[in-house]
DNA sequence: TTGTATGCGTTATCAC
DNA sequence: GTGATAACGCATACAA
């Protein structure tokens, strides 16, 4: 059995609650009484029972980041910053993987609504369900969003502007001189990744040119679907000069297809992808990615929090960041 | 405020134990009260707080998967799996980050010794201070070790066989003709990599050929100390005709210094890395790589440290794995 | 400065 | 079948 409060105050000679104090620095207890408390503490290896202490202050240090999935290397990436911030001021995270599926992502936010967490912070994951949401919401619950859209903007989010970030990876390709830009993207009913459509929409219509919706192609999130996707598209009346896919792994599978199939990059097919993981650096040629800023959105998403759950966050916030084009010889026409 | 138990009971109009077995699927609680009482339950979005219930019967259903580096792709992967097998008996894991910092580990050790979680799982790590781990050892906290060599073998541990792993690598490429292989590795003081040397001595031995200590390269885990390892060697008296890279990320660095110094693979040097991630399958040319049967780690160790919580564990049990080798383009031959 | 009493939300042990 | 009540380990308001 574990040692408690009441043992050490035993053996101490005094009351539970001088431990207590003695033990979370608070005033109103003599120097030798703290002392004597202090090595016994020490000398037993106490440890106060976080249960015990949570349920007392209603507070469990504890934050649940929960992912609507581990695949992805970007996510991964702010899942390690957000620990990196909370170990800082002692907090802990707990880490949920919902794998896109709204009943396990339910389940997981009632980890707020038993106590357990402080608060939340949800990365990525589909269209919300505003309606499910909102419940936690209006139970005053703390929860920040990272890169997800709401339907109305319920929530203290961070988000990604990733139809500026398309915007940007067209822009650079029209530069290069590629006209026939092929998208590899999600689902259309999926907030972000329509949102991706948008950029590539806007970016086509301000140049000028109009859009070829033989050109873009939803498919799954997964590598494979970024291989069939190649292959699918190759089959189609239009050959485009290069390729933008929005997901890492689709990215992958993108380039592997192209590979495979004897081409060259940027040669026959010019390529922007998505996230700057070890692979998109090292792969030859190296691509050229569009890149989250991983850090700062782990950064501020877990201040939101900490604000949230100190209630020093009037109202909801939203913060904007642009992803970064990072140009490398994917996508350089090699004759210009 | 959240709703309680108690405040249930008072709607219901009976006692708080009586809610609370019918909640729980008790025997002893009529059919009518029973659903009343749900129904209040339901009606309410009643949740449980969880500490309370941990505190009442001194468990929490969650563990703590302690990393010791996440930079690891392997170790993610092993984590995800721990997160897939406990999610199908209802645990939460905390994720915990040490970075190989024995101060972080013991401070996240104390979540055992506070009752937050009903066990941990160590993945990775330098040199256990067995000291350290015996302390909660002794005091019946259920642990188990993923990958990680302890002085004295207290633990309930589930190990990869690294030395056999590396000795497999070194068959090979001797196989291919290659009699100069270099080690790019850890430290010797490291007992995981010291596992590794042991195999490429063996390997060495058995086959009649004498080792050469300068084809071994201790280093740092990281991708740049890969890359300049490869630089370092290239200046000694013997350069090497093959390498063994025994880490994900010196393994990458070191394919990138091979190429940026205009080198080919295998033509000029065969490479045999570490780690079957995404990357080493897709890089030109594919690696040969030995790969830790990740899911199967995951999947034992979890599996290990629930029937420690449940006590249906008698003594400390180990399980060796063995490293698969996974024979690519990297380490074949040319002209043979 | 210290001690007493009470509450946090559950579960479990008794009675009835 | 149901209801008091103690217990889990800690923090805190109040009294001394």
């Amino acid at each position: 059995m574990q040692i408690t409060l009441k043992d050490i105050a035993r053996m101490a000679g005094v009351a539970e609650s001088t431990v207590s104090r003695a033990l979370n620095d608070k005033p109103g207890v003599g120097q030798e009484t703290k002392a004597k408390i202090l090595k016994l503490a020490q000398k037993y290896n106490y440890r106060p029972n976080q249960l015990a202490r949570g349920l007392a202050v209603n507070k469990t240090n504890m934050i649940a980041v929960i992912l609507a999935e581990m695949d992805s290397p970007g996510n991964i990436e702010i899942v390690k910053n957000i620990e990196k911030a909370a170990e800082e001021v002692d907090y802990q995270i707990i880490l949920c993987n919902t794998n896109n599926d709204l009943k396990k992502e339910k389940s997981y936010l009632s980890l707020l609504e038993a106590n357990q967490v402080d608060g939340a912070i949800f990365i990525g994951g589909k269209l919300v369900s505003s309606q499910l949401l909102r419940l936690s919401f209006e139970e005053k619950n703390p929860m920040v969003l990272v890169n997800r859209l709401a339907e109305e903007n319920f929530f203290t989010s961070v988000l990604t502007n990733y139809s500026q970030g398309i915007y940007k990876a067209v822009e650079h390709l029209f530069e290069q001189g590629f006209r026939k830009i092929a998208l590899i993207c999600g689902d259309k009913d999926n907030l972000t990744e329509s949102e991706k459509i948008n950029g590539y929409y806007q970016a086509y219509t301000e140049a000028g040119f109009s859009v070829n919706e033989d050109l873009i192609f939803s498919t799954g999130a997964d590598r494979t679907s970024g291989y069939n996707a190649f292959l699918e598209i190759m089959n189609r009346d239009i050959i485009p000069d290069a390729f933008i896919s929005t997901r890492e792994l689709t990215t992958i599978g993108l380039v592997e297809a192209i590979k495979f199939g004897g081409y060259f990059i940027p040669d026959d097919f010019a390529v922007v992808g998505y996230g700057d993981n070890i692979l998109t650096s090292v792969i030859d040629p190296p691509l050229t990615v569009l890149n989250e800023p991983a850090a700062e959105l782990a950064k501020l998403s877990f201040d939101f929090l900490l604000k949230l759950i100190k209630d020093k966050l009037e109202g909801q916030q939203i913060k904007v960041l642009t992803p970064e084009l990072i140009v490398r010889e994917s996508s350089i026409a090699k004759y210009n």
